[in-house]
DNA sequence: CTCGCTTTGTTGAGAGTTCAAGTAAGCTGG
DNA sequence: CCAGCTTACTTGAACTCTCAACAAAGCGAG
């Protein structure tokens, strides 16, 4: 009944896995090591900064993130303690939270972004040749849920 | 100084970013949910299953888990308190523990597999082509280090 | 042989994630 | 209008992972 993997499936599978758990680990120990985030942080900062007014509602954030809304809350308390960010009640739909960048958030996602900006060079394009990139940009693309309506 | 992502690096480096993290969380929620364990001990018993009599040295674990021996001993703990594990001094090196397998714990690895198999199916393998699945194989294997000693 | 370095593994504290439950506000059909 | 469903978000507990510190055993040069 079980449609098993086989010889050729296992090694894809096996280097797919180990592949992207690396690159993972790499970027959040840069991240972790030389600013003090996971990267589960700097792409919250990113994500705010590039919204207008540097504010976003927690939902709408958390669907851009693929993050659980419990996730974003946890983070975003812990953003808050540091001052990167702050949260503000929606006048229109009291249930809404706005999720705003701090000009200390800025400031912290400035001073991380070229050590991170390196650490991907090195993790991915660095490895890679301009043929597989865009191949790899192919294939992740059809991975993605929007890409794929059943 | 910085060297930047242009656009293009942008889209791929996010969808890379984004189709790893979904793939990774399906898998550990579809265990979790259907066995109990996430995938990180799913790895581990699949790891000691292969070996000769289902042994392993805790660092030799660890090193082809691409994990550390502080997560591992951890993990260790947990499964010799299912049942699935136990742990045993090795005579010869007495730094050394050996990792081995229960039948309990074979068990559960058997009853888990097939359910994982078909969201490693859905996941990845039915959403690519086999031209898909062999360059992909190929770009993960440039990312890991044994292929790439700089 | 022994001092110092390396290897192997464990432990505890701190931090992040998940899951289930809970609160509050908006929406909708009768 | 109001009962019930849905949406938005928070909270607490359990669990996993990381990091640093530690212990103990092997190894190796002097």
């Amino acid at each position: 009944m079980t449609r098993w993997l086989d010889d050729e499936e296992q090694r894809t599978w096996r280097a797919f896995l180990a592949a992207s758990q690396l690159v993972q680990e790499e970027l959040d120990r840069q991240l972790q090591r030389d600013s003090g985030m996971p990267h589960a942080y700097y792409a919250m900062l990113v994500k705010l900064s590039e919204a207008p007014d540097r504010m976003m509602r927690m939902s709408e954030l958390a669907t851009e993130l693929n993050s659980s809304q419990s996730r974003l809350s946890h983070a975003m308390k812990r953003l808050e303690e540091r001052g990167w960010a702050r949260r503000e009640p929606c006048a229109a739909d009291r249930r809404v939270s706005w999720a705003i960048l701090t000009d200390e958030g800025f400031a912290a996602l400035t001073a991380a972004a070229p050590g991170h900006v390196e650490a991907v060079r090195q993790a991915l394009f660095d490895r890679l040749t301009p043929t597989q990139l865009r191949r790899l940009r192919e294939i992740c693309t059809a991975l993605l849920p929007t890409s794929n309506p059943s």
